[in-house]
DNA sequence: GCACCGTTTGACAGCGCTGTCCATTCAGGC
DNA sequence: GCCTGAATGGACAGCGCTGTCAAACGGTGC
């Protein structure tokens, strides 16, 4: 390949010769214009004449030319990337993961994709820095995490986003005086939704089952929700109704299995998550008790799986779609520097067969 | 920010004083070095003293630096990146996509990362030649094809992918004359070890349920080792014990229980993916059939859910982690220049409590 | 003291593109 | 015919890095 201009090795081009790894100029010289105009041809400029960038057009078309987004990223400081980093701290089993996060991401490709962005992906175990390097490093414009597990391992990571000025948001975990970006779903009024459901219903005793520690802020947020519509019915909330368990199928059943044991007596239970709610209710058939007869389940979520199971789970769906391109309208909005804010999306009650009337 | 040599931003640096967006250039006038050594210094290159490099990963350190990436790509004309790309072809109901996709998403990412790749994903219908653009635009040094659906649909894709000399390698759908590299489950023998499995146990007539046609190789394969493990036995195969499905839940159901009432009568169903399984052991269970009593149930996958359906799935394992690394590993050889081929995993075998002996 | 050599560093070009500034062209008005 | 201004295209610099080549440096042996 000669690169002595004049004696370019396009030059000589014809409707048979291909060149191999084409760039602007090779267009350029083809199409008879400077590989300025190429460049502004391809970008739609209102600077070229039409029927020349629409020639333009066709010759890189023909010769499968591609704009170098390199070279494009290196001048306009800008890679057109979202990073979308998958926290997983439930213990690193990836056949746990919630499958969630999956239809998530292909929201987020696809709408990604609609505003001219790729996704970098990306699924680790917490580590020191690696996070911060995404935008550094000119690979991305910017972040969204999609945290799950344990908030308070990663809260000190999103103060280091923040401290390295990184443009961010975070999905779910949203904590009062966090740094940065977030949306998720209303976790209060989901729980609440939950709740006031299996009170409609006529049931008095009702259980909650997840980790509602700080360490997962949308699941103490759920729990907010439930006392707070025990509360509207008048009722107390009774602490020997909250049943710890890790947000897995297995432990979520070994935790209502021992609560069973216990002896403790509740008519209703509302799980923060659906996986919790399966593995509940697992537990709860065998253990012999009816469901929704004798306990009425509500999990959180609506998994695909929420339907399918026995009986169908009644829970509150989380609006995927929504926030999928959400999340990725807002962080291009901070990137493009629009005037952008955290939200909230409306949780939704889903009604299947896990509840009864007492 | 002056950029006029000689007076040049950084030069007045101090141990407080920091600069924004640092590039190489800040480091070395920091560091009292030509921008040349730090960029060697930062490779780890043997041309630089140990105690220079040491220095100058320091000072990069505290600046928070990293090398653009566009930059970098520029000059060594590759991206250390590989695309992902998520063929959806089911209809675009995302809520009813594999799981088993996120686990592979899981060991692909970190495993990549592990090499010095970042993983670029997409999750698109088909279009028409949006994959072709990745290798073209510097996006992407390969491309990994995860299919899920038609294959005739995007057989198209990888003859346009091939002629246009990307590198590529596409997982689990395998067809004699595919062009590029493929790296699968061994779906012939799956298929043999789940019908042997149920002869094994006394089964003898064995229905096989999915979409085994030439649309779908990896299922199509699944027969032929269903074919051949009843051969093997001595028995010829039925094909009036063929159920038609989509590879969904819902669909498998509808078509169990239109087999159901059709009255063809068997013992042993083979599905050929967990999903299916799932869907057909809800139906068997609804028309009143027990399983694994009067019908023993295998499926293909072992989805995280597959254990904890009632009764468990026993079912063909593709190891997915392998998969997963084994993709990665393939094309990092692949796009540099190691010798590599196409390659089969072990599938196997587990038993739960959906097949029992007659 | 000097030529020689290995080690370490610096200077420099240029990857392919975009944005700025300048040159050319042409239509229309005088 | 000449001037003006809009429309169109070209020349050029430089984004931040890497690889090549050459220079400087500090021993070593004669």
């Amino acid at each position: 390949m000669l690169n002595t201009y004049g004696i370019h090795r396009a030059v000589a081009y014809n409707a048979v010769m291909k060149v191999e790894n084409p760039t602007s100029r090779d267009i350029a010289d083809i199409a008879g214009v400077s590989q300025a105009t190429v460049s502004r041809a391809l970008r739609n400029s209102p600077l070229v004449r039409p029927e020349t960038r629409d020639r333009i057009q066709k010759i890189a078309r023909e010769l499968n030319y591609f704009v170098n987004r390199n070279a494009a990223g290196l001048r306009t400081h800008q890679s057109n990337t979202i990073a979308l980093l998958m926290f997983d701290e439930t213990g690193g089993d990836d056949a746990q993961i919630n499958p969630f996060f999956l239809s998530m991401l292909g929201y987020i490709t696809r709408s990604a994709a609609g505003m001219g962005y790729d996704v970098l992906a990306s699924m680790q175990q917490l580590t020191d820095d690696w996070h911060v390097e995404y935008q550094a490093s000119h690979r991305a414009d910017g972040l969204i995490l999609l945290g799950y597990g344990d908030y308070v391992a990663y809260r000190r990571k999103l103060d280091a986003l923040a401290a390295a000025n990184t443009r961010f948001i975070i999905y779910g975990a949203v904590a009062a005086d966090q740094p940065g970006l977030s949306l998720g779903c209303d976790n209060v009024r989901g729980g609440h939704m939950a709740t006031a459901h299996l009170l409609g219903l006529g049931r008095r005793r009702i259980a909650i089952l997840g980790d509602i520690s700080k360490r997962h802020p949308e699941f103490a947020a759920r729990h907010d929700g439930y006392v707070a519509a025990l509360d509207d019915a008048g009722l107390e909330h009774d602490e020997s109704l909250r049943i710890f368990a890790d947000n897995t199928e297995e432990d979520a059943y070994r935790a209502v299995r021992a609560f069973l044991d216990s002896g403790t007596g509740f008519d209703g239970l509302f799980a923060v998550t659906d996986m919790l709610a399966i593995g509940a209710m697992h537990a709860l058939a065998d253990a012999g008790r009816q469901v929704p007869q004798d306990v009425s389940v509500v999990g959180f979520d609506d998994l695909p799986r929420a339907a399918y199971v026995n009986p169908p789970l009644t829970t509150i769906q989380q609006n995927i779609r929504e926030a999928g391109e959400g999340l990725v309208k807002t962080i291009v909005g901070l990137i493009e520097g629009e005037d952008v804010a955290s939200s909230q999306l409306e949780p939704k009650l889903i009604v299947r067969q896990s509840c009864g009337a007492l």
